[in-house]
DNA sequence: ACCTGAACACCGTTCAAGT
DNA sequence: ACCTGAACACCGTTCAAGT
């Protein structure tokens, strides 16, 4: 009695939230792709239908996966003004999501927003309530900075080909693009030439909303009254 | 020799646009989810394999159909200043992506750009250069608009609940969610109570950054002095 | 009542056999 | 040389049979 099945080991039972930190720490390390019920089963030691018995299908289990990402974000803190406070949350939703580099497109996946989605949401309306904002422009605010809010944006090229300067006939055909490229690369904002600085990026356009909403606010800004 | 065989039938050849057309058609109708190799190959009356002659694999036929979607956008228009020229162009890209919902996620979803999505970039970039921008804001400004440039943004919540106003309980745990569903209801700015108005809520965000920049070139801003 | 193996209806893609 | 059917290695999920 000493020794027991290995294939049947008795474990700590399987719940929601085992399988939940399984399943991001799996697309931690392999990436969401690989993030399948069977290998996630196979992980955990368990025959893939037992999964079932804690979300009711792969869909559900994304949801829980984002709940258990956006639940890392720190709580608000308080600010010398609502930018600052708005701003320091917003950076840390960033770092959470640079831990987790799936999180973003499956956020983006998914239909609706979760609960812990939700309890992030308004909570960020309440700073920009807070900070005298109306409810009216918050909602726009709110739209404006999309998934910025939860610390990402959407990046339409990756990073420059790192591998030195543009080729020629790249350079003549995307004049403009090359000029970018190179200029990104000579004022090396990040490490060595190549490829620009993501959270340099990611504050420029962060401040200039904020900036560009606190400006609105000073006006009394409407939509009535602008539309 | 009047009838041939049904499932023979001489059609015209295949060729990578044929396929590319029918794929972007085949999403338009029935959503990316349905869009497989196989489903596409019966739609073209064609042996699952025959569609690798045109395209390498899944991965291209995806490029294929976002290069073909963003060659709809309409060219750049001259106009009084850089700002209107860029709105445009921005808006008739978004009228494009709104008539293939599933063309944004695709974008989204490559790793890196395609040659039509470079030279649409190239382009704009070149507005902002010709619109007096320096090499170095207009970097920034690209990465800033991000999706935007394309026409489309992440939207975090697709739409509130439109069945009536929101749940007691719900309004309880969410208060300032459930404050600005009724600001949006409220102000009517689409059809019929809930709901807001996706283009306007585009439309704000694009000029708070157009303007921003604006106001940036007008400082004579780079980001050495601001870093 | 609970658990689970086999099965179903799909995928994208390889490959060898057919013409 | 070209084309293509069958096969491979996967999916998520159903379901009936086992305990």
């Amino acid at each position: 009695m000493t020794r027991q099945k290995a294939t049947h080991t008795h474990r700590t039972p399987l719940n929601k939230d085992r399988v939940l930190r399984a399943a991001v720490a799996l697309a931690d390390a392999t990436g969401i792709d690989a993030l399948s019920m069977r290998r996630l089963a196979q992980e955990l030691d368990v025959v893939p239908m037992a999964l079932y018995k804690h979300v009711a299908n792969k869909e559900e289990l994304l949801d829980g996966m984002v709940d258990t990402v956006v639940g890392e974000i720190a709580p608000p803190t308080a600010g010398p003004d609502w930018q600052s406070a708005v701003r320091g949350r917003i950076l840390s939703a960033r770092r959470v999501l640079l831990r987790h580099p799936w999180a973003a497109r499956v956020i983006e996946s998914r239909t609706g927003p979760t609960p812990a989605v939700l309890a992030y949401l308004d909570s960020m309306a309440g700073s920009f309530r807070d900070g005298g904002l109306s409810a009216d422009l918050t909602h726009h605010v709110m739209h404006a900075m999309g998934s910025r809010l939860l610390g990402f944006s959407q990046e339409l090229f990756d990073a420059p080909d790192p591998s030195g300067p543009p080729s020629p006939e790249l350079a003549a055909r995307y004049p403009h693009i090359a000029e970018l490229a190179a200029t990104a690369a000579h004022d090396g904002g990040s490490p060595v030439g190549g490829g620009c600085d993501d959270q340099f990026e990611f504050e420029f356009a962060l401040d200039l909303l904020l900036d560009g909403f606190e400006s609105l606010r000073c006006q009394g800004w409407t939509s009535a009254r602008n539309a």
